[in-house]
DNA sequence: TTGTAAGCGTTATCAA
DNA sequence: TTGATAACGCTTACAA
């Protein structure tokens, strides 16, 4: 069979039609709903689609079926491979069911976010997911107002936008500082990124242990730092000025913990010895390092399934989904506690 | 002024145009060009868009305009933050002209990478950003028949679809051999991933260097390894079984480096006194473990900017820019070679 | 500078 | 099971 390529303009859904001699209704079911055309046609169908080098139009499809098979993923950052496994979770459900995953960075910035958010909308998303939960005003005006399923994700948010699937950062904290101050750990040094709302929460989460085991909430043993490997060297440098009798630190971040157990080393701390380190997530990198870092294990996979999975049910109307998860967290002890 | 929101279905540019009293034109054209609209009503039409909360349709947008503010780009993995730099690079282009970026996954894997683009074009993106050289037979037909604009990124690709933005990675690699050759080291092995096309050119590269400097280009001196810090334990324990003699290592991918790094610390191997050490790329990592590693640095964040503003220039036809740029590379000697 | 009319390429709806 | 027709919400092209 020859194929002829038309030298000019796309090839559109009526050239298919006339080359398959059929309506332009009977190619779009062959293509949205196969089983529902006569097994002859379709074929026909098929194969002018094929000699055509035909390309489904989605921008008129979703314009008249008024419904997409985009869902838009918006994430604090690219820079982090520790969504790499929730983009994966999405992915793997979306995929089978024809959809299709768009990513965009907010920056963390809640200006950012919204230019974003109101980019999605604009592209008429299917479903959001979004690895945030403060929002400016008018990006929650915009999406309860559009009418989009929603899912957040980063932790629970006072005022869910809509539904909700997380662990809790406060919780999680709170639950590694019991387990440092169980290993008889007695003066627990916390350290997050400044300006960051789930370093915030955590810290909460921190204090609530130090509550809880009786010991007063010592404003000074949490400390701010940068972003990056050398925040951890600033907490220790921290630590060395303000609380040289600090047996703990537990990094509320990665990336962080590894920069402090660079640091330690540098210094010759010995780890544990001299200083036990915790950390928050656990990268693959934790595992790695010498000493193993102790951390948190977030359930970052199935949040994305769970999240992708909802976002599913609310489009195919298949229930009246609940509306928030908790995932829960796992604590991962290492030879660096 | 009391807002009023409609109860139910989306507000239209028609609704707008009606709260403003002005066609709908007006409208499209105050929001599309805001210049060529008089003040007045411009501003009597943009208090009416936030009165009602109106979001653009975009969808509508591009079917009716024929283009698109949405590009795409197609990562091998999320996983990997070696790309983030890329990403902004793209972005930082993009945003200031109300373009917006799109980020889908390939896997490394053509077949995926075929489903991706062909999501890409059916949502007919102003124009696609490769990082990735080779594609099935089909991604190629269909990319050259949409006349999407297309940049390619990870290599020089022998059959380019379109624009290429990238640094060689056979010269790359060449020239750390030859840089490792200089220090004085005598027997150099490489290892990379199995598998990936990228690290098939840079063992050409390493090859190249053996043969300049009158090495035998002995087959044994490569190792192939798997993904992650794995690797480097693997081509150490390699070595060990294989080239006891070697006195350094060429790890063709940064984390495999930092596993190789680690390994040696287990081992009590002295690096780079026992076997030193280089790797491929320039994470921050590098800098920080200890010994720090010598490594090429890429133009990552100019490669994006780069490849953004070819693909604009091709969308906005300022000009028939140029197809392929070479934006090179660079050593960075540390302590661990 | 503003408005009118005719598409853009698809699908919903209803009829055959 | 298939087809005709009228949207979907916007912009292009042209007229006023």
């Amino acid at each position: 069979m020859p194929v002829s390529k038309k030298p000019n303009g796309t090839i559109r859904m009526r050239d298919v039609a006339e080359r398959a001699q059929v309506s332009r209704m009977t190619v779009s079911r062959a293509l949205n709903r196969p089983e529902t055309v006569n097994e002859v046609l379709r074929n026909r169908v098929l194969e002018a689609v094929q000699d055509l080098g035909y390309v489904h139009n989605h921008l008129a499809r979703s314009l008249s079926s008024r419904r997409s098979n985009v869902i838009g993923l918006v994430l604090p950052s690219l820079e982090n491979s520790i969504f790499s496994q929730t983009v994966k979770g999405i992915s793997d459900v979306l995929r089978p069911l024809g959809y299709h995953l768009m990513v965009a960075e907010s920056s963390d910035d809640p200006e950012d976010e919204e230019r974003v958010i109101a980019a999605f909308l604009a592209q008429r998303v299917g479903g959001l997911i979004l690895h945030s939960t403060n929002h400016s005003a008018n990006a929650v005006r915009m999406l309860k107002a559009s009418d989009t399923p929603v899912v957040e994700n980063g932790d629970f948010p006072v005022d869910p936008v809509d539904m909700v699937v997380s662990y809790s950062n406060r919780a999680a904290a709170k639950a590694m500082t019991l387990h440092l101050a169980r290993l008889g750990y007695k003066r627990i040094v916390f350290a997050g990124l400044a300006a960051n709302p789930r370093a915030s929460q955590r810290q909460l989460g921190f204090l609530d242990a130090l509550a809880e085991i009786g010991q007063k909430q010592d404003a000074k043993l949490s400390v701010a730092v940068s972003r990056g490997f050398g925040g951890g060297t600033e907490a220790i440098s921290f630590i060395d000025a303000n609380i040289p009798d600090a047996d703990a630190l537990f990094c509320a971040g990665d990336v962080l913990a590894v920069g402090a157990l660079f640091e330690c080393d540098r210094r010759g701390w010995a780890v544990p010895g001299r200083l036990a380190i915790a950390s928050f997530d656990d990268l693959d990198l934790m595992r790695h390092v010498s000493p193993a870092l102790t951390s948190l294990r977030l359930p970052r996979y199935e949040i994305g399934r769970r999240s992708a999975q909802m976002i599913l049910d609310r489009i195919e109307e298949r229930t009246m989904p609940v509306t928030t998860v908790d995932l829960g967290f796992e604590i991962v002890q290492r030879a660096s506690s």
